[in-house]
DNA sequence: AGGCCGATCTTCT
DNA sequence: GAAGATCGGCCTC
């Protein structure tokens, strides 16, 4: 497996970082071996500005505290009571942004993803939606707060991306014209993509 | 393959 | 007390 990516990858604007993130490859070690999936979609949260970020307007509590820390660390938050999902934070100090993970392409440990899930290793189902992910990639709110650039047992190394699409974000239509900027990407054609787009 | 609906629980009002 | 950055089962086509 590649090297951590630095901090330094982190520490730019989540309009670039969330992109950037399309074909890096996340690793994730436990108990029961070693997870490794490419990322295929995510989103990019750019509070306190957008209305559709927990951050928004600077809302600082204890949940949404680590986005206004050090970029590179894990932002973890329950999705409707049974399912949790997975955000990456961004840019400096003091801003709180984060890029949430939204679709992985399984590559190593299949298995014990598919174990997890209990599913068949071949569905897109495995890891096709914030949630599944992690259920799959073992996260849970133990993992907030952990430092992707120094920890040994989840980070991210380098990879290739095919040709990269944007959308507006999935399911937060609450958030009047925050709804329609086109900040999720996505690789186009990949079947681990949560809501493929219309062709 | 796609739409509807209930489950489930944390956070904020 | 209500609203979610969702999921999976069940139904119809």
């Amino acid at each position: 497996m590649g090297a951590h990516l630095p901090r330094a990858f982190f520490a730019r604007d989540v309009l670039e970082v969330a992109p950037d993130c399309i074909g890096k490859v996340l690793v994730a070690q436990s108990s029961e071996g070693i997870v490794a999936a490419r990322i295929v979609e995510s989103e990019a949260y750019r509070g306190p500005e957008d209305q559709a970020a927990h951050s928004r307007n600077g809302l600082r509590t204890a949940r949404t505290e680590v986005m206004f820390g050090e970029p590179g660390h894990v932002y973890m938050f329950r999705l409707y009571g049974s399912s949790w999902a997975f955000n990456i934070v961004t840019g400096n100090v003091g801003e709180p942004q984060v890029v949430l993970l939204r679709g992985v392409e399984p590559i190593e440990g299949v298995h014990i993803m598919a174990a997890r899930r209990r599913i068949d290793p071949h569905r897109r189902e495995i890891s096709n939606g914030p949630g599944k992910l992690c259920q799959a990639m073992g996260f849970n709110g133990e993992h907030y707060g952990c430092d992707l650039v120094e920890s040994g047992t989840i980070y991210l190394t380098d990879g290739g991306a095919e040709q990269i699409g944007t959308s507006r974000r999935i399911n937060i239509d609450y958030a009047g014209i925050w709804a329609e900027r086109p900040w999720r990407f996505f690789e186009r054609g990949n079947r681990y993509v949560s809501v493929p787009p219309r062709i």
